[in-house]
RNA sequence: GCCAGGUUAGCCAAGGUGGUCACGGCGCGUGUCUGAAAAACAUGAGAUCUCGGUUCGACUCCGAGACCUGGCA
């Protein structure tokens, strides 16, 4: 069987320059698994690990997607660029170019590496989700914008009971997980045809590390990335951006740029910009934590440890070892 | 030195005729997650400058002190 190395973990870890690093080693390729980076144009904010002289190596499209990648020393790296900053990318259309770029690489007799930070995309990728060709309804979600919460339950009560008790107290106070309940719901289609199987993730054998450090750690991590991206023009990449696609664009959805609208708009200054900037970027890490702490196949190294990279890598190393023929 | 204003959680900040658990926001902790996921949502901890007085009871009233801000020298 194929195989599929995934790495996930916080942001500001290091998880890109290990899957380099792996890469080198095992004549492997990344696929970036990361909902911002899709993005064109979004280059410093969302951190990506190229510069203005990065060539974009166009390979073959999929559902109108250019797919390709930028050589970052010397190793392809897939999926960043794929859309414009005024098109809302999701996980659908992740699940649809990555899996893509997968099989092309194990066509070529190379080895994918599955490298992100957004843990839903990876997991959709790699896990499958049942309900992931249920299309986004935008006149049922525009309609449904305007309900209150309770009228979403009830009715998601009415129309869905089963699901609504699968949902936890949590979920149930969340509007836009009941829109899409809603969504699903009255959708009166079978979710995979009569005698179909529910959408399956890739099938590999597969092997997931994941990288962390405490907090208190990862935090200043966090502060030193954002301090640098300041200094080599986020403020400016915002600005432009903010001019060519407005607020209501993903833009208004991403940190870093959230931040730098208050800025314009006179809302903060340009010092508490940058503090927010970093907060929300800490908020972020912990939640990526929360997600990925729950997936019990992850094997976790410390980035304060000596020598973390060469266990990760010997860790990899008995893995391709095992029944390799 | 004098006059005025102020001192409420790590930061910002509301409050009241003295009386149940002192409004919020940020930050921080914990969690949820199946086509918006860097999104959206749930949940927790944490405070009345110090001393004395009045009072059944003071964060709230009175006095003194400390510190901060502005004005006058």
């Amino acid at each position: 069987m194929e195989r599929l190395l995934v790495i996930g973990g916080p942001t500001a870890t290091g998880k890109t320059a290990l899957g380099i690093r792996l890469a080198k080693k095992f004549q492997g390729e990344i696929i970036s698994a990361d909902s911002r980076q899709v993005y064109r144009e979004m280059d410093i904010i969302t951190g990506k690990d190229t510069n203005k002289f990065s060539i974009f190596h166009f390979q073959f499209s999929k559902n109108n997607f250019r797919l390709g990648y930028y050589l970052i020393n010397g190793i392809r790296v897939w999926l960043y660029d794929l859309a414009r900053p005024d098109y809302r990318f999701n996980v659908a259309d992740y699940v649809a170019c990555a899996r893509a770029v997968v099989e092309d690489i194990w066509r070529r007799g190379k080895r994918p590496l599955l490298v992100g930070g957004t843990g839903f995309y990876l997991r959709a990728l790699v896990d499958g989700v049942d309900t992931i060709n249920i299309k986004p309804d935008w006149l049922l979600r525009g309609k449904l914008a305007n309900y209150p919460v309770a009228k979403l339950a009830k009715d998601l009560q009415q129309l869905d009971p089963q699901k609504w008790r699968q949902m936890n107290a949590s979920d149930r106070q969340n509007p836009r997980r009941l829109i899409r309940a809603l969504e699903i719901a009255s959708h009166r289609q079978p979710l995979w045809g009569v005698r179909g199987s529910p959408p399956r993730g890739v099938k590999s054998d597969q092997l997931f590390i994941g990288l962390t450090a405490p907090f208190p750690f990862l935090y200043q991590q966090i502060d030193r990335r954002v301090e640098q991206r300041v200094a080599v023009g986020a403020e400016q990449e915002a600005k432009r951006l903010f001019k060519k696609y407005g607020q209501n664009s993903v833009l208004g959805v991403t940190i870093g740029y959230q931040q730098w609208q208050d800025f314009f708009a006179g809302r903060v200054s340009r010092q508490q910009a940058l503090r927010r900037w970093q907060s929300a970027e800490h908020a972020y890490a912990r939640r990526q934590v929360t997600w990925f702490k729950r997936d019990r196949r992850i094997k976790w190294f410390d980035i304060r440890r000596n020598k973390w990279q060469d266990k990760a890598e010997a860790y990899v190393n008995r893995w391709l070892a095992q029944n390799a023929s």
